[in-house]
DNA sequence: CCATTATCTGACAACGTTGTCAACCTCGCG
DNA sequence: CGCGAGGTTGACAACGTTGTCAGATAATGG
């Protein structure tokens, strides 16, 4: 009834503790017999090793921190508008973690904080995970990777190259703008909007890149003029909307950065009696409310779970074999193609 | 650089250890003096004391477990709806535990399983949590709550009554279909949809009560043909739209008793050519979704994230003050009026 | 058949913290 | 002035596991 441990295990089985551990950790060096043993008492008694002890026992500790913005994590609750990006992140890691016995727990650090170190530090000491799994912009800032790498504990970046610091974990942005912009050329368009997100993320400027790249390769000029400045907020999009609409030459299709802009979009047009995909509009991250709003939104889909479900792998498998040789990952985005693009008319 | 324990800052401090594990936790009877001399070692060293070496030595593991729905969370992922329900938990839930140096670690068990007991003993086992945050299904599993309760690990329900067995944290679902209702019958709606839920969950029992009072209550007949079953999916949702609007003399107004059952209103209604407000939508759960359709719909939002910070906030009261007596708390929903309702035409 | 090695098993310390208890100090009171 | 009560501090064991190392046993080769 009450607590069961590793002691009561080797006693039922009239083996040492230690052997218990041993079997318990898949260690080699037993014999059949003595395993079954041991899992026979195992199962009679339902031992189930402390987390806690094993981490003050052992070396590893079982446990991945996720580590992501304070700042745009509260907001994005704050705003309810809910928040995919960590969603996801527990379907892919949580599942991963689970499948090999460890643990993910997330923690809210704010980027911009001048002592974010220190902040890291304490989350280090207090809970000593395995690895951390960094999300961006942390994953973008490099000082802090080199602080962990300096204090031995295995990173992930998920949505940014490793470049050597870390494993990297990343879709090609690039060419997924290029591709929905492709998408969008296929389907007779022209004169192509663009939204652009906030440059101070690698991801904006490379969708940016991507944009331009397949309109190059289809013949056509880039006007800047169809490029309206975004960050990603609701209320930008709205303002890059109305910019771009009001064009004397109005794009009959526009790519958006993310989807939180092009439904910013789809409000727009629908309130200047504009239908889509009248005017085609595609978005970048597929996330829920993309799915379900009238009409769905064509979208680029960010393999958010997967990268997540990688980066835990990479770091379990770390803590497993101790190679923590850097490496990098790409994973394959989608382009879910729904109501909200057609041919030009 | 390395590792710092209380056993550093007990030398920096000249005081023992224990002195400084009083001064990290609080306790009484250290005079000014020392308090300061620890603390300031503490800031010079950055010590932050180690979780797993906490929960070896002390009673507390500073740790909170939720557990929800295995099937029904993985479901909501795959189907890539996402799951608005854990991330509100989350918001509410972490920056609680936050506040009082807690963590907290979802898990996912499935609610049928036959070997639940053994399963959720395995966590309480591996993790040792000071308490526990059940979601429904499982907060409605009155064996599994007995179970906790006889192995003295405190408990918070979400969604139901605790009726003495366990915290309970929870909206009146009763009152909010009526007042969702009452919304409709003052904008002269008179023949009223309901689109019901499952009926295995308590809410959903619950809403149509209080559907069924609103109408009552202003004089207008409950009649069972503008009832249609449900099971809280899409398909569902579609299926008991076609069911209703196919009536002769069908209904100006639709009350689902969830966002995802109203979107397929929305979009059957959308299909059949049926505008809505012209027709009149509200729904329950206010996610995402609903906020960003086209037309938002009016919705009842359920205080997930205020419902989870209850509870982790009685659950971490437990574990400081050691008080475990049962009690429930009725948390306000909110009735989001949006364009999917207007006046009768 | 012995020497040597490889395989297997167990005893024991260590991990970093808190609970317990005893010692000491300081008051206030008789 | 002595004594008890209460406040303050510290020494030490304990928590449940794994790392280390030494001892026992089995396998291998001469």
């Amino acid at each position: 009834m009450s607590k069961v441990t590793i002691r009561h295990v080797a006693e039922a089985a009239g083996v040492a503790v230690k052997t218990v551990s041993r079997v318990m950790n898949g260690e080699p060096n037993v014999t059949r017999d003595l395993q079954d043993r041991v899992m026979k008492a195992v199962d009679a008694l339902g031992y189930v090793p402390s987390m806690a002890a094993r981490r003050m026992g052992g070396s590893r500790s079982f446990l991945l921190v996720a580590l992501n913005d304070r700042l745009n994590t509260i907001n994005n609750w704050r705003s309810g508008r809910g928040n995919d990006w960590i969603d996801q992140m527990l379907h892919g890691a949580m599942l991963t973690c689970e499948a090999h016995g460890y643990r993910m727990l997330f923690e809210l650090v704010e980027a911009g904080s001048d002592d974010l170190d220190r902040k890291v530090v304490a989350i280090l000491s207090a809970l000593q995970p395995d690895g951390i799994i960094l999300t961006p912009p942390h994953s973008e800032n490099r000082a802090l990777v080199e602080m962990l790498t300096r204090r031995q504990v295995p990173v992930a970046r998920m949505g940014v190259r490793g470049e050597g610091l870390g494993f990297g974990v990343f879709m090609d942005d690039r060419r997924a703008a290029e591709e929905a912009t492709r998408h969008l050329i296929g389907l007779g368009h022209a004169r192509i909007g663009f939204i652009a997100g906030s440059p101070r993320f690698q991801a904006s400027r490379q969708r940016r890149e991507g944009y331009a790249d397949a309109l190059r390769s289809a013949g056509l000029t880039v006007d800047e003029a169809l490029i309206a400045p975004g960050d990603f907020t609701f209320e930008s999009g709205v303002a890059a909307t109305e910019r771009l609409l009001a064009l004397p030459d109005r794009p009959t299709a526009i790519l958006a950065s993310n989807d939180e802009m092009a439904l910013a979009a789809l409000h727009v047009a629908s309130r200047r009696g504009i239908g889509v995909p009248d005017l085609s509009l595609v978005s970048f991250d597929d996330t829920p409310g993309v799915r379900l709003s009238v009409p769905g939104l064509t979208s680029i889909r960010q393999p958010i779970s997967d990268m997540a479900a990688r980066a835990a792998e990479l770091l379990i498998g770390v803590s497993k074999t101790g190679d923590a040789t850097p490496s990098d990952h790409l994973l394959p985005f989608g382009l879910e193609i729904r109501g909200s693009t057609a041919a030009r008319q």
